[in-house]
DNA sequence: GTCTATACGATGATAGAC
DNA sequence: GTCTATCATCGTATAGAC
């Protein structure tokens, strides 16, 4: 990516986050850049090229977080309070990126939105694996997996939504509330410990 | 409120639901309506005051749901289990509305988006209220209660989003699922009873 | 790679007839 | 209350010079 394709999108993240996509014009990107409207157009084939190209780099970036936090981790219990915190992790340390990436789906045309919606669905996955192994072994209650998965995801990627740095809690602090307040709603009454 | 005034409200809830507010255009309104573009500003203002009668309307209605709901119910953890049930069965029920309410904030102007956030700070605090009671009573796990209703509030309205009526779970039955891990995440181990 | 200039369409909103 | 006609503006995107 060159320095100034860079910039470009930096700053449509910032823009999108603030004002929305629609809300936002290719304009705006490009004087926030210090550049002309139609130069926006070298790097970018248009404006849902731009946004796509940052729903993408954040849905890759997202599911090999996950990914590579898990290869080291055994058992059920404690791969899913992991899955838990890199998920708020993520979305609270890329909050503008997560935020577009899970709000702006509309603004994508149809091949567009299905190659994201299937990035997903894949990262989806993982936690719906979890939750299903956590299930058989006993540990987790039983369950409706996708209604507990969608309840899981969307709890903590609200996170995004309202979260302010700097604020009165850290990331960390809001990762364990989340943490422990999951885990006790898959365990429903099966208790054993709760984390320091 | 006059006939097409209704007509326009619901043509226009259609639409924002389904395109978005930004993506919606006066004359798509008025062509679902069957009249002219024109009309549509006999009966509003602009755009802006259309999108911001429905939200107003929806928040007015939840609320009044709420406090009807949990008048004549005593004792703190069943309360909070009527309030979660009433919370989804109104955001599955009101999808569209809801929906709208909960993501076209950016469209409004200053003046009426500190309106609305009044109003559901307002419906917020009576959920704040239920978890430090719970809290203090000793029948909820001691916790941070901004985060936690935050929590428990977008986990919940986040079904809004998903929800698809007429699929594989009623209403009721989300609801009891959302209940059960939400009542379950406050006690965090102080197990009573789970409902039927 | 970035610029100036512009094409072209769509939008929210208003004026005034009926 | 609804219509036709129109305004003024702003949007994305392209053409072509440098």
């Amino acid at each position: 990516m060159t320095a100034m394709k860079n910039t470009i999108t930096k700053a449509a993240i910032d823009l999108f986050f603030k004002k929305g996509y629609y809300a936002t014009s290719i304009s705006e990107i490009a004087r926030a850049c210090g550049i002309q409207k139609a130069s926006i157009y070298y790097h970018f084939a248009s404006k849902e090229d731009l946004l796509f190209s940052i729903m993408h780099d954040t849905m890759a970036a997202l599911t090999d977080y996950l990914r590579r936090n898990l290869e080291k981790v055994n058992g059920i219990e404690e791969r899913m309070r992991r899955a838990v915190r890199c998920h708020v992790r993520f979305h609270l340390e890329h909050q503008k990126e997560t935020f577009i990436a899970s709000s702006e789906l509309r603004g994508l045309c149809n091949r567009n939105y299905l190659q994201i919606v299937a990035m997903r669905d894949e990262y989806e996955e993982i936690f719906q694996e979890l939750i299903a192994a956590g299930t058989r072994q006993g540990v987790f209650a039983p369950c409706d997996v996708k209604i507990l998965s969608y309840a899981i995801l969307t709890l903590c990627t609200a996170g995004a939504f309202w979260f302010k740095p700097g604020g009165r809690l850290t990331v960390d602090e809001i990762a364990a509330i989340y943490e422990n307040f999951i885990i006790s709603g898959l365990k429903q009454g099966r208790i054993e410990r709760l984390s320091a």
